[in-house]
Formats: C-alpha cells, structure tokens, sequence
DNA sequence: TTTATTTGCTAACGCCTGTTAGCATCTTAT
DNA sequence: ATAAGATGCTAACAGGCGTTAGCAAATAAA
C-alpha cells in the first residue's frame, strides 16, 4: 500500500482505539479488543503503532491542540467587551468537543494513564489553557463588567459544564454546536431567571 | 475480633480502596495494589470482602443512596420558589460530594464497571435524580420564574458543575460547601453579569 | 477450657496483558 | 523484473490479573 493508504489504516486504528476507550476506558480495552475489531492480530497492530500508549497520547495531545487553535484565533479578533470574548471562547470549545465526542471524552477521561513525562506535560498545558479563561474573567471583573466572584471558581464552573457536553450532543439534534455554545454562555453569564436585577450585588 | 472491629476492617478496605480507585481508576487499580497498601496479602482480602466488584458497588451505591436522602429530606421542607428549591437542592448536592470527595469521584467515574444487573440499576437511578431537578425547572418555568430553556440542557450543566467540584474542592478552604453550593447555584440562576436586564422580561 | 469465628498466610489456578521475533505475502516504485 | 516497503501472520515471552483451596494462628464466646 502506499504511503497514504498506510496513514489511513493508522488513523483508522485510532478511530476505532478512541471509540473503544471512551466505552470501556484506556485501562480495560486491550490491544486483542482493538485488533478484533478492525479484524486484525493484535501483533499486527505493531505494524502500525509503537505502543498502546502511543495511541492514548496522540488522541490527547491532538485534542489539546485543537482547543488552543480554537481560542489563539480568536485572540486576533476585535473584541468589545469580556462578555463577548468569553463567549467566543466558549462557543469555540464547543464546536472543538461537537467535532468529535469520542476524543473529548477520552481527553477528559483517561489522560492520567499517561506516563512522564507527558502527563506532567499534559497537566501543564490544561493548566494554560484553564488560565487563558481566568485572564478573560479577571479583565471582565475589572472592567466591572462582571461580578467579583472567585475567577477560578467561575472558570471551572464552565469548563466542568461544556466538558459535559459530549456526553448528551448528538450531531444533526435541534442545536448546532454553534447554538449550544452561545446558548451555554447566555445561561452561565446571565443566569436563568426571568425579571430585573436588584441592583448591583456582591457574591 | 468482635464484630464491630470486623466492620471497622471491612470499612479501611473500602476506604483504601476509594482512594486507589479514585487516584489509578477501577481497571488500573489491582486486588494486591489494595492488599499492599493496607499490609496483608492479596488472598486475605478475601476473607473480609467477596470481590473486586463488590467494593466498587458499595461505593456506588452508598453515594447514590445518599444524594437521593439529601434531596429527600428537602421535599418535607416548605418552599416559596422553584429557585429557592433549586438553590437546597444544589447545596444539599454539593454537601453529600464534599463529604467524601474520593467516593464521588469513584461514583462518577468508575460505574461504567459494574456488570449486570447492577450496572442498569445504577443508569436508572441516576435517571431518577436527574428527573427530580428537571421537574423544578420545569415547575420554574410553568410559574415563569424561569425562562423557558431547554430543562434538561440546564439540569444537566448545573449537575456537571457540580460535579467537578471533588476535583478542586479541599475541606478546610475559604468556602464551606454550603456556601460554594449557594454561590454555584446564585451564579448559575443569576449568572454573574452586573448591572440590570434589559427588556421586556416580566415577574 | 472448649468451641467457634475472625483474620491471615502460602501456593497455586487459569486466564489475560502488552509486546517481540521471525517469517510470509502483497503492493508500489524503480 | 527487481527491490523496497507495507501489512499481516503464528508462536511465544514474561508478567500481571482476580480468585480459590487449605491451613495456621489469634481472638472471642460458651
């Protein structure tokens, strides 16, 4: 096969490993379960990747990647206010986890399998990305354009709630992923109650 | 041993255990990994409990019983609001994770392991759970207190908020879990935007 | 003091794990 | 046509898995 055939057949190694994982976890899907699925030997799967971590690893470090792509270009937008950058982050971290659930959800599940260094590596880059949203929100709060509620609080409130997403999105549903994400920062920034504010509160 | 040492000794075996699964996951985490960390051998964990699963089950099931009594309890009590219910919910929710933040972990991540009949019994309560929330949100939005989003779309974000919390929270912080379950419910009803709403929303 | 129970041990079981070695076949490029 | 590479096989490895059997010592109840 050629060389573009063989990077098919590894990625569709990886497809069907995301899948496998996200249903039973890293740890209890084994290496026989990935080769009976693509109709394989599970020594054959060496042709193609080093190890089982390997595989675990660019399902993870791709995902990350992916998120900071979403927010770095949206850095280089006109911004009006915190509220509206924030939604832009949020909106765009949806459209990442809508594009594929499967990897999202073994991003967020099982990168603690990883070994050194790169889970330390991974923790650090999670690490970033959480504090790229804690500036939006402590710009906002200066701006007194939000409430001075804790910044790390609030940003693991939202994370914690898009991170959830892949758990019930379905593409092709009523919400785009676009929708889900503009629908997601209205609630969390404005909150759902009906009627007028009472005024300026503190927490 | 009397009796009552014998559960004690039954109970560090669970409480050990929590604690691996919650560090290494379920799969990851081995009979002797648990035997070692207590001091005796693998084989002896068999005279005191009677499988892996087992522990597993009482830590799932021993968390689910206790949000269920948590939300109970609240039933009895007299309420003006739909969002002062909520708010009870929400705290009395974050009180029973911040209780045992380990259990919880486990009880969120590690159910996928249960085998039949267990595993369906345990997708159906937490069914039931997730219902007892929609029904306030929808009773919220009926008396428009609420505005009318998608119930489950908001339930579900206020419980994956939740949560997340074991993953921060440590007992003994500034917050009391009462008070991080009033903040997270005020955020999550109010948003955390200044100043007043704009419009033609009534109350 | 006898009896029953609890708690732990060693040894072992059958099975599953990720991975390697060595070889065959099939496809593509020269 | 030939060489190179991709893809897959069988066999096997060393080690880990959950669990059981059978026995010994300690402790508690009678």
């Amino acid at each position: 096969m050629s060389k573009q055939e063989k990077i098919s057949r590894k990625r569709q190694l990886e497809l069907t490993a995301t899948q496998l994982f996200k249903e039973k976890g890293y740890t209890a899907s084994s290496m026989r379960d990935l080769a009976n699925e693509v109709g394989i030997e599970a020594a054959s799967l060496y042709s193609h990747i080093k190890s089982k971590e390997e595989i675990l690893r660019n399902i993870c470090f791709r995902m990350a990647d992916e998120f900071f792509a979403a927010i770095n270009a949206i850095d280089n937008e006109p911004m009006n206010s915190m509220a509206e950058k924030l939604e832009k982050y949020i909106v765009a971290h949806t459209e990442v986890i809508a594009h594929d659930t499967a990897a999202t959800l073994v991003f967020i599940n099982e990168w603690k399998h990883l070994s050194e260094p790169h889970y330390s590596n991974f923790v650090d880059q999670r690490h970033r990305y959480e504090k790229r949203f804690i500036e939006i929100l402590k710009a906002g709060i200066k701006r007194k354009e939000f409430l001075p509620i804790d910044e790390k609080f609030v940003v693991l409130t939202i994370l914690s709630s898009l991170n959830w997403i892949p758990h019930w999105y379905k593409p092709g549903g009523k919400m785009s992923p676009e929708e889900i994400g503009r629908q997601l920062s209205r609630m969390l920034i404005d909150g759902i109650k009906t009627g007028h504010r009472t005024g300026t509160r503190q927490h």
